[in-house]
DNA sequence: TGAAACTGGGAGAGCGCTCTTACCGAGGCC
DNA sequence: GGCCTCGGTAAGAGCGCTCTCCCAGTTTCA
């Protein structure tokens, strides 16, 4: 019984000889172009629903060269000797999960089923590349997490349609969806100094990667409004360790420190994690603001007040640029800026 | 420039041309199958550098009828109101992110690219079952999250080259490969029992999850071995809230326990919180244990102690029957029972 | 030495689909 | 009434690749 299926689908070939009509006919029904008749249309249809025959995709795409795919690329250095390899790190960031689920919904909506590529070592970069600009996929999106990645360079240059989470950290001509970090970061600074917070401090991310300097960048200008001329900062990599760390810095050269926002989540929960263990009460002693609203924010103690990123969001815009890049493949790079939110939970 | 190579990628046929012979050997070249003279193999290989000559992917599996392409599919309920959905749940659990980073790296040394699909609602299965019985991609990597899932029985059905991570949880003719999961449990249970606690209570997962079950069993069966005949429990979904709700219940019911043994680090995590919420030190008055060694595991103060399950080997070892099964499709359906090891940290 | 076996290479038939081209009949126009 | 237009369909040429023949040249063995 399945044998039958199995062996063989159904073709075109087959729909058309038990509707009576051509190959072309039953491919104009099944595509939706050009007009015809009604009653063969329905005819037609019931034989591909008498055969169950569904297109063949290797032969669909040889002719239109379109193969109803899309890469996901992650992207970033390979480990240094000691340290996790940047797909590894963003991959247990539960942030993260909610930009791919939110592709993958995003994408299902448009029939595009998305391949997932890491490009974390330059031969690796290169095979995603080559994989890319061969039309293996119909267009890519891609996450970079590395402030000198060659990557939007080289995937713009194949001329083929990216768009990008968060902008290139150099000017390059590839369309992306960025959040407005620096306004997320002006929230943070007004809610905290508006708390009565005095001696503000920062955990930053890695200063070449657009986003942190920005939110970085952004505090800075609303602490500077408010009259804090100076705010004492620590950088990190954006992980739980590099949090702590940076933290347990930053205390040791300010101690006075009243109130800590932290680049990312990931980074305000270590953050957290060392105030503990230096007896400071959160918010009492010290307040913390996280970025990103990840999954870990109500996983602390306290839950983390927090800048939240529309992901889910931001990755259906994606998809929408994408889908209309590969429609239509003329024109210059678009982008969509998307406004944080304050999320007010117990740390602040 | 990019203009003729973007226009026209070469063909077989211009390689052959470039090198003088027939599309057909260059064709054996490329694949390596039959012999071909030492120096005519040299020129088709020359002529194929000059050319950059790759192959199309569409052309090839439209007769090879491989595709080159394997699905990850992560199964689950939907989201019941107010719940998170399952493929969302396990996004967000970073443990999640090693599986999905060894199946990445492992494809990528058979050249086989993952295709990730979510079977989160009774349509989206279907849509995958679909997908998949179609020959869309040449097998399915299989995560299933739900005790009563379909999916592995339709999957199986389907007739093609599946691979589940975790046995199934009625007996379905599928290959799978799976953690020792009892005897993780007994791990833990002598770990903790050796140490001198006599009060052991545990958070399982959902009882109708295998892995959840084997873990209880072999928990209490340890323990009934050292004379303890009843271990109090309480069973939650997997989450940290879940794991902080269950960890109430259990203190609550049961105060004198004096150690935790959890069926995940996430849930470990969420007793963490309550037990410092109600004032118990850790491991001082409580000992607890976890279960995955997740990126989780050393992001909580104390670090957890917790069962190591080696993912990244488990997902090369699903890639490995996979890619085996694709190419050897006869068979019974195989099974690898991987042992997990105690790793001690903190918290115990 | 002749036939059989083997070896390496060419020709060509598709794989299942889309899309251009050609065709055909019916209606509108002068 | 003849011509043209136009909607609707069929025919057929590929897309780029693999693979099965088939053939020519060489080796092997009786």
């Amino acid at each position: 019984m399945t044998e039958d299926l199995r062996r063989s689908a159904p073709t075109l070939e087959d729909v058309a000889r038990v509707a009576g009509v051509s190959r072309a006919t039953v491919s104009r029904v099944v595509n939706g172009k050009r007009k015809v008749a009604p009653a063969v249309q329905e005819t037609v249809l019931a034989a591909v629903a008498e055969t169950g025959y569904v297109p063949n995709r290797a032969a669909r795409s040889l002719v239109t060269r379109r193969t109803g795919m899309a890469a996901v690329v992650v992207s970033g250095s390979a480990a240094a000797p000691g340290e996790e390899a940047e797909p590894s790190r963003l991959l247990s960031d539960p942030f993260f999960g909610r930009v791919v689920g939110g592709f993958v919904r995003s994408l299902r909506r448009h029939d595009v089923h998305p391949v997932l590529l890491f490009a974390d070592t330059p031969e690796a970069a290169d095979q995603a590349v080559t994989y890319l600009r061969l039309g293996n996929v119909d267009g890519t999106l891609l996450v970079s997490t590395h402030g000198d990645d060659p990557l939007p360079g080289r995937l713009a240059e194949a001329g083929r349609p990216v768009v990008m989470f968060s902008r290139p950290a150099r000017p390059v001509p590839v369309s992306f969806v960025d959040l407005a970090n620096a306004d997320g970061a002006r929230l943070a600074a007004e809610h905290l100094l508006g708390r009565g917070r005095t001696a503000p401090g920062m955990i930053t991310g890695p200063l070449d990667v657009p986003a942190a300097r920005d939110r970085a960048e952004g505090f800075r200008d609303l602490a500077a409004r408010r009259g804090h001329a100076y705010v004492p900062s620590a950088a990190a990599d954006f992980t739980f360790a590099g949090g702590e760390s940076a933290t347990a810095e930053l205390l040791d050269r300010s101690p006075g420190v009243d109130a800590v926002f932290a680049g990312n989540d990931l980074m305000a929960q270590g953050a957290l994690h060392v105030l503990r263990t230096l007896g400071r009460r959160v918010p009492e002693d010290v307040a913390v603001v996280g970025f990103d609203d990840s999954p870990v924010a109500t996983q602390t103690r306290p839950h983390l007040t927090t800048i939240r990123q529309p992901a889910e969001d931001m990755a259906e815009t994606m998809v929408g640029l994408l889908v209309d890049r590969i429609e239509h493949p003329a024109g210059p790079p678009r982008s969509v800026i998307v406004e944080p939110t304050l999320v007010i939970r117990d740390s602040t």
